[in-house]
DNA sequence: TTAGGGTTAG
């Protein structure tokens, strides 16, 4: 094995010396030395040969420290080495030493400089400031960095230009410690420092991301005088920027004696890249003023900051600008000048720059399908990437993040699907960035399985990674795991939550009422300053208002500086799902008052409201409010509230002809919502001809079958209702199990009908039993036809017994303190005996229930509920 | 000092 190592690392220098050898002869030497080094090569093999070659070289010249100092002048490094080789001590001058060093600096050879080296040490030279600082550099420049850091522990060396040289080459190597060691080493010497030396650990500092570290360097840089020094505060210029200390940046900035092309387009690109682009481009109009030059990375950042304030205009003229500059020959100008039109979604002018460009890059190609992703124009967006490999460019992750962007917001899965093949192929899989699109296009396109599958198999995963699959599972209504997953996140402790998590997570509770661990995470909000992002502070108030702590929501609301649309259109619909369609009214009057105009959704929220409140006037002025004076044709959603609406407040046929009219096909909600109506109105004969078209329409959904069964047994047509139920048997489909669930004490506990799995069964059967005896005593029956069995009515009332949420609500009564507010939910409607005991339950006990349903809420406080029937 | 990419709420 050792041997092997052996092998390997000497094959690999042999293999990159040759370059190396031959990057220098590029850079470095003239053409005599080239020749110099060729005829050597080819010519000299032994000793012998060397003494003739010296001898024709220049036979007049026998001292050693000359013959030394023309071969290095001529380049000729060999020659130096063999001639070294056959000195003694007291022939070499350290100056000579010094040029040879130098030679094999300039060189980048390792192996004659550690020969010279141990010339040097061999015969005992002293090795003085120049001589260390020349082996320092031979080292340095040969790539053995930590040979020349031993130098500088063993010698001191007075120039700073050899130390600096080091600093850098030790930041380009990475070690940003190395070089930040080497300047305090600098500093504690007492070294006198150039302004080389700042630009150059200013570089270090900012890599480790050591604001503290800059800001003490800052500090020492005006101590030594040299704040002033042009080059010296452009490095802190762009320290300060890159690490996101704007402000401190433009202190600099304000102070500079003089400022020239560096420092204005530093201050441009820093604003811009710290996402102030509008302040970025006011820097660019000062600079205008005060008649400074503007160069290509000028123009470049005044694109992009265009590009991300769409200040399209200014583009424009900038753009013509830079023709008359004559940069338009330039690939950064144009990729840039078509970025910005495609941001700013003028996509005829940024093809028009695609068109006319000579040499289109995977830039141009990325920045234009992007272009088309975000105008919504997928199979333009598609056929550019095939476009571009046809071409011969090779998209890379650039290209295939914003393809798979335009696959997410198109919901184009087999195209993606495609795409992720591309990438298996082309070993992109573990880039972070492909990953978390790829995630994001999954979950966008509703397939958790492979969206988790790309997660599971991320070998390194951000923070980002995680708000991708949370908020997917969050969205594609897969909360218990979106909640999951979180707790995991919180597990690890690898990342923290930021704002985005949060926000992906709380509709996960809201979506489950999960009340406890939406509180849990309303702490954490607080506790980092999370709720001046206006997302979460939405989303907090949406998940209360979804909980049931309607009041909460509402204090948190107010609490909200600058409200947007989404704030006001939460809070709406948090009024109208908990019945208080006066209140949701008022705040959509407020909303407007204060200038936010409505769009489609926040219509949906307001008449969902006056449906549920039974405010048909209102909910009619309304609708036609949307449709005349804010110019939205209404969607289907606008007329299910509308359907729901009439037909809960018994406009059975109204509601009938209203679908009749409606100039776009309605779909099964719309005639599901009219059979609701029909249930609430015993309207048997118009439930049959309207159940027709729902089952037509969605003949795999259950819940309608379920829903026309209730009416003929409120009916008591028991003939009918075996006879749907053969149908919904005929057919395959079962009944979606009604589910109620109750947190207590941050645990979950799940009820279906007649459940007898939790340990408090007993207690709460005998509960029940109690409160129905109450109930017939005072003067309250079962409502039996609920039970939907056509068994003897004692059946049937045990079977009432058992319905989930009661099973819930019991629970909630017997084990949580007195005071404490009872938060049930049920996945379905409930059911009107359920209702009926609840009501009565509440008054009872002395306890406020909140219970949630597939519809509403309804809060149910000393024997009555806010739904006022509206259900 | 200089171009393109991924995650959030109703």
């Amino acid at each position: 094995m050792a041997m092997l190592v052996t092998n390997l690392s000497s094959s690999s220098f042999c293999f990159s010396h040759p370059h190396r050898f031959q990057a220098q002869k590029e850079i470095g030497s003239d053409v005599r030395a080239r020749q110099n080094v060729i005829f050597n090569r080819a010519s000299l093999r032994t000793v012998s040969d060397f003494a003739d070659s010296i001898s024709t070289f220049d036979r007049s010249v026998t001292d050693a420290n000359t013959r030394l100092r023309r071969f290095c002048e001529s380049g000729n490094l060999e020659n130096a080495v063999k001639l070294l080789r056959v000195s003694g001590k007291w022939d070499i001058d350290p100056r000579t030493l010094c040029s040879v060093l130098q030679l094999c600096a300039d060189s980048k050879s390792l192996k004659d400089g550690k020969e010279v080296d141990s010339f040097i040490r061999g015969n005992g030279f002293v090795i003085d400031s120049n001589l260390g600082s020349k082996l320092a550099l031979m080292y340095t420049n040969c790539g053995d960095l930590k040979e020349a850091s031993r130098i500088f522990d063993q010698v001191r060396i007075e120039k700073a230009l050899f130390w600096n040289i080091l600093m850098n080459e030790l930041a380009k190597s990475g070690d940003f410690s190395g070089s930040i060691g080497l300047f305090k080493k600098m500093m504690s010497l007492g070294v006198e420092m150039d302004s080389y030396t700042f630009s150059c650990i200013s570089k270090s500092f900012s890599s480790l991301r050591s604001v503290n570290g800059g800001e003490q360097l800052h500090g020492y840089i005006l101590k030594l005088g040299f704040g002033d020094c042009n080059s010296v505060a452009n490095s802190l210029l762009a320290f300060y920027l890159k690490n996101q200390r704007v402000e401190s940046a433009r202190k600099v900035f304000e102070e500079m004696t003089e400022r020239d092309v560096i420092s204005w387009n530093s201050m441009i690109n820093g604003y811009v890249s710290n996402g102030l682009a509008e302040n970025g481009l006011s820097v660019f109009v000062q600079m205008l003023c005060s008649g400074i030059d503007v160069d290509l990375a000028t123009i470049v950042s005044v694109f992009a900051g265009c590009a991300d304030s769409r200040l399209i205009s200014l583009g424009r003229a900038v753009h013509s600008f830079g023709l008359k500059a004559c940069f338009s020959r330039e690939d950064r100008f144009c990729n840039t000048l078509l970025d910005m039109y495609s941001k700013c979604g003028d996509l005829d002018s940024a093809k028009a720059v695609f068109t006319e460009m000579s040499d289109r890059s995977v830039v141009s190609y990325t920045s234009m399908i992007a272009g088309y992703a975000r105008e919504g124009l997928a199979g333009e967006a598609v056929k550019l990437f095939k476009e571009m490999e046809e071409e011969g460019i090779s998209p890379d992750v650039y290209t295939v993040t914003a393809v798979l962007n335009c696959c997410a917001r198109n919901r184009l899965l087999d195209e993606g699907k495609r795409v992720h093949e591309w990438i298996m192929k082309s070993d992109m899989g573990f880039d972070i960035f492909v990953s978390n699109a790829l995630m994001d296009m999954y979950a966008k396109c509703g397939s958790m399985r492979e969206a988790e599958l790309v997660f599971s198999e991320m070998p390194v995963k951000d923070i980002i990674s995680w708000n991708t699959i949370i908020g997917g599972y969050s969205k594609n209504c897969y909360a218990n795991e979106a909640l999951s997953l979180f707790n995991l996140l919180l597990e690890e402790r690898r990342f923290n939550p930021d704002e985005r998590t949060v926000a992906c997570v709380l509709p996960a509770c809201a979506s489950l009422a999960a009340f406890d661990k939406g509180r849990e995470i309303h702490g954490y909000i607080m506790r980092n300053g999370y709720f001046s992002d206006r997302h979460v502070a939405n989303s907090l108030v949406d998940m209360y208002a979804k909980c049931g702590a309607l009041l909460l929501a509402r204090l948190l609301f107010d609490d909200i500086a600058s409200k947007d649309l989404v704030s006001w259109t939460v809070m709406i619909a948090g009024y109208g799902m908990h019945g208080f369609g006066k209140e949701a009214i008022t705040l959509f009057n407020q909303k407007r008052q204060a200038g936010i105009e409505p769009d489609e959704i926040s219509f949906v929220s307001l008449l969902y409201a006056c449906s549920h409140s039974g405010l048909v006037d209102e909910g009619w002025r309304f609708f036609n409010i949307m449709r005349h004076e804010c110019k939205i044709e209404p969607t289907l959603e606008h007329y299910a509230c509308i359907v729901d609406m009439l037909a809960r407040t018994g406009n059975l046929s109204k509601a009938y002809r209203f679908i009749q009219n409606m100039p776009i096909p309605p779909d099964a909600t719309i005639w599901g919502a009219l059979l609701c109506g029909c249930r609430i109105h015993h309207d048997v004969k118009l439930a049959e001809r309207v159940a027709e078209k729902v089952f037509e329409l969605e003949p795999e959904n259950t819940g309608y079958y379920v829903l026309m069964a209730n009416i003929y047994a409120e009916a008591d047509k028991w003939e009918e209702v075996k006879r749907l139920r053969k149908r919904i048997g005929q057919r395959g489909l079962r009944k979606n199990p009604g589910c109620s669930w109750i947190e207590i004490k941050g645990k979950v506990n799940i009820f279906v009908a007649g459940d007898s799995s939790n340990p408090e069964t007993e207690q709460i059967e005998a509960f029940l039993r109690s409160v129905r005896a109450r109930m017939r005593e005072e003067g309250y029956s079962p409502l039996t036809k609920y039970a939907l069995i056509d068994a003897e009515e004692m059946e049937k009332e045990e079977a009432l017994c058992g319905h989930s949420e009661k099973l819930a609500m019991a629970l909630g009564i017997l084990s949580s303190g007195h005071g404490k507010i009872i938060r049930v939910t049920k996945n379905l409607r409930v059911c009107g005996d359920c209702h009926e005991m609840a009501k009565f339950m509440s008054k009872l006990t002395r306890r406020e229930i909140v219970l949630r349903d597939s519809n509403r809420f309804h809060h149910f406080k000393d024997g009555h509920c806010t739904c006022r029937g509206f259900w």
